[in-house]
DNA sequence: TTCAACGTTTAATATGTGCTGAACAATCGC
DNA sequence: GCGATTGTTCAGCACATATTAAACGTTGAA
């Protein structure tokens, strides 16, 4: 397989994993193509090598920026916008599931509050410990890749 | 707010974050209504409480099947299906997680083996470590669960 | 055998969502 | 000011998916 097959398979399935995650396939693609360039890139050159419109190109970037994957950059002298991956992406990405689970544990906690019954109580405190589990572990992994920002070479 | 409301609202909020999850508004209510109810429920109870049509009830089961969420019960001389919560539900979604971090690290990997390229082995190497670190919190967290497995009373 | 009850499947409908193309606003060079 | 370029927004369309309603197959009782 060629590096060029390479890459676009990539992008492609990033764009499938995207889409399964929330995210659509643009954004997926978007995501893949700014981490294989040695660049950033524009969101001409963006909608050219993906063949998404500039309108798609726009709203998906926004809530890559959004999500703390990718930010906006300039060149002195160019009117043109600029993408690239951000340094420590994937930091944020765990702090929005931790504040998933925050939202997922309130319901729970709510739950408990109003519910009576016998069995009910007890599964809901089951589900309960498990989302708390889960944060647990989420802010164990946050932690361990704050402690090891795989400092990017440059 | 009564019993009644509080288990009501629980319901509806599942389902929405069920819809947010991957999973049917449906399966969502399902969980929720039988997490709340002390015994096992049949379909037309589950389709009366939750006013969703047997056909609904009959695929959204399923699927909660097929995540070992819920399992389906038999009680003697009567030939009706009820449905329950099985009894360590989470530890199978943690699992399922699992093998959808194997499938973003066999991408990952593949992508490293064929584009070549400065900046984007890098980048690659990046996510990649994300993945393994993502995955080795929950093969953690199952360890944690299943060390634990909260004895539900009963 | 016949009928009733139940679960499953499938076609049709409804609903949501992403993408496109065009209109619009903003900015820069001339 | 004027035209060109760029990013944003929005209506319309296309597509996917969830739900329903009905048909079907199966099972058990009379």
């Amino acid at each position: 397989m060629t590096n060029e097959q390479a890459r676009l398979q990539f992008i492609e399935r990033m764009g499938q994993q995207a889409a399964n995650d929330g995210l659509t396939r643009s954004a997926g693609q978007i995501w893949a193509a700014l981490l294989l360039s040695d660049e950033m890139m524009s969101s001409a050159e963006l909608a050219e090598l993906l063949q998404i419109t500039k309108g798609s190109i726009s709203t998906n970037v926004r809530t890559l920026e959004t999500l703390h994957i990718v930010e906006r950059r300039f060149k002195p002298g160019d009117r043109q916008d600029y993408y690239a991956i951000q340094e420590n992406p994937y930091t944020a990405l765990v702090e929005g599931q931790i504040r998933r689970f925050d939202n997922a544990n309130k319901i729970v906690a709510e739950a408990l509050d109003g519910v009576r019954g016998g069995s009910a109580q007890v599964k809901l405190t089951e589900l309960a410990r498990f989302y708390q589990l889960y944060q647990q572990s989420a802010v164990g992994l946050l932690a361990a890749m704050k402690a090891d920002p795989e400092p990017g070479s440059s």
